[in-house]
DNA sequence: CTGAAAGCGCTAACAA
DNA sequence: TTGTTAGCGCTTTCAG
């Protein structure tokens, strides 16, 4: 037998067969647990493998097999408190299958991004997941000359015929607004954030879609866009409280915003819920906890998003074909700041 | 030449010597750049392999050289607001050297922490880096029978060889109580989180070091310990006022405790910084900026921690010894909350 | 200066 | 039932 050249660093199924006194291919055999073999010889190999602590080389197993249980996450902007439980969510899903996930960001640095994906590529990932902090669109990924599948998550490609996840923003905004008004309140109130934004336009559709389809009048002094940010929250809220007729009620286009309104109307001695009530989105946890009173508010279900993403994933790498924008459903998290049915 | 059993999905290094009309050894001389060769050749070969669209294979690289370029980050806590700057940090240190990072989540399950050492020893990761979002000690990894390097960031060994990297709790809290002893304060409160962290008893250990230094008095109703949260913050402010002798300043365990304490502060018509000044922990943004008046903060440069941590590695993993504990220095963020001094 | 051949650790087809 | 062999894609001697 040679002595191979390089030190090795853990054992290989040489060692194990060499332990167990079997050919290398037997030991292979009996550890996929597949083949017909004497069960005693299968056993020894097992007992052989256990004591060296064998554990097969993936990298080989992945040359060989053209596929390396493996996938790379691209993040066009930083990993935040968005992408975070998308993708742990993900991760949990693909761990279960056995495969690893190589983590990229590059955060608005298109040349990095390259760099990023030449190296996924040579590692042979077998699909790409790309997110973004923001869910506008972005132009799709350049994969020169490979074909493995790529889904956008939590954002969007330009290429239409790929796989988008989003939340449903739209049917989010319905969600909030609907149960506002199912509360008894007839002026409701929206503040959101800038409108460059795709979510806050379509976060506003679903507003407005709500009360066209309750017949409620939309008075244009009740939307008012600025930052995603408790400045503005509180802002807002001011000059709503300054109208001629203020609103019953205010859909906030997320949880800062929300938390900034209901802290000026605090200060201002206007009761919430009961003369206004509010409703956040987002549902982060330590914001709408922190109110006073809680917060209701829209939760866009990421962790779910993250799941579905994987399984996705999972589907498009054993050959399914799957395309579209697909957009998931949000629920709607009761807590006080939308308080009981008004009289 | 024969024709490959698989279908390949991208092109080998067969392919671009075919198109060059040369060796394969020939080609991977030329592109590695190394070794002496006829200049028109080697353009030949880069030519080849451009128009192919031609990147090595790392797998088929690594198992030759017996080295993954591939680390694994394991975090015992879920990757929380902590976590994110570090490894985010970290990966851009070791995206640079070329390295690909894993990312297993293993929240508190020891099962699928073993699940993932597996995988990723299976996967001949050439390092290890365990996080947590709670910087107190955990059981060492086991890395059964492989010498690989490991490192716990923001998470501590019991395993006192390892190298462990902190932020200095004990130097951060030094620094808000200095920082608030300069304006002039004299009766210093601390209002903390739970002592069953050990980041809780580290800051407060440099509280007292610096009121002993300053040959101040620490009268044990300024101390306050209770939750990471923004009511234990209102309702120990509260406290604090309700005293014969309230304090001058508070330096709060997290921002969170921070914002807690202005909030109620401001209600009870209190003014901060005029009448008491308020330094916070962690110098999370979003907090920070929405607090009245803006939150003076210690920030724990994660940032800088992640950066360290990849560069550690780094050394590790080219044969380097280190080991110990390290703690890496924080700093202040001065805004409004700790305001001029007091007169 | 270039090519042939061996080998990294593993799997799978084929022989014995 | 077990062993032999070829080959995954690449690097690296060693000959030519």
């Amino acid at each position: 037998m040679k002595m191979p050249r390089h030190r090795r660093h853990s054992n290989t199924i040489r060692d194990v067969a060499a332990l167990a006194g079997v050919s290398i291919s037997t030991v292979s055999k009996a550890l996929s647990g597949g083949g017909r073999m004497r069960p005693e010889t299968r056993d020894k190999v097992r007992e052989a493998a256990n004591t060296l602590g064998f554990r097969p080389n993936s990298l080989a197993q992945s040359l060989h097999q053209n596929r390396s249980r493996t996938i790379g996450i691209l993040s066009t902007d930083r990993f935040g408190r968005f992408s975070f439980p998308i993708v742990e969510a993900m991760e949990e899903v693909l761990a279960n299958e056995g495969i690893g996930i190589f983590m990229c960001n590059a955060t608005d640095d298109p040349e990095r991004e390259k760099q990023h994906i030449s190296q996924l590529l040579a590692k042979r990932v077998d699909g790409i997941v790309v997110t973004a902090r923001r869910a506008d669109r972005r132009p799709g990924i350049e994969l020169i000359g490979r074909d493995i599948p790529v889904i956008y998550v939590f954002s969007q490609s330009e290429n239409n015929n790929a796989l988008s996840l989003l939340p449903d923003d739209e049917g989010g905004a319905v969600l909030a607004t609907e149960h506002l008004l199912s509360l008894g309140r007839r002026r409701i109130a929206h503040i959101t954030g800038p409108e460059g934004f795709e979510a806050v336009r379509l976060r506003h559709r679903g507003y407005v879609r709500a009360l066209q389809q309750a017949r409620m009048p939309q008075p244009p002094e009740l939307y008012l866009s600025g930052a995603w940010s408790e400045t503005w929250g509180r802002e807002a809220a001011q000059k709503l409280l300054d109208l001629a007729e203020p609103p019953d009620a205010i859909f906030c286009g997320n949880d800062q915003i929300a938390r900034g309104a209901i802290d000026c109307m605090r200060e201002a001695g206007v009761s919430v819920p009961h003369d206004i009530a509010v409703v956040g989105y987002d549902n982060w946890e330590v914001m709408a906890e922190a109110c006073r009173p809680r917060l209701t508010s829209i939760d866009m279900n990421l962790m779910e998003l993250g799941r579905e993403a994987g399984r996705a994933l999972l589907q498009l790498m054993s050959g399914g074909k799957l395309s579209g924008v697909r957009r998931l459903p949000c629920s709607l998290v009761i807590r006080h700041s939308s308080g009981p049915v008004k009289h």
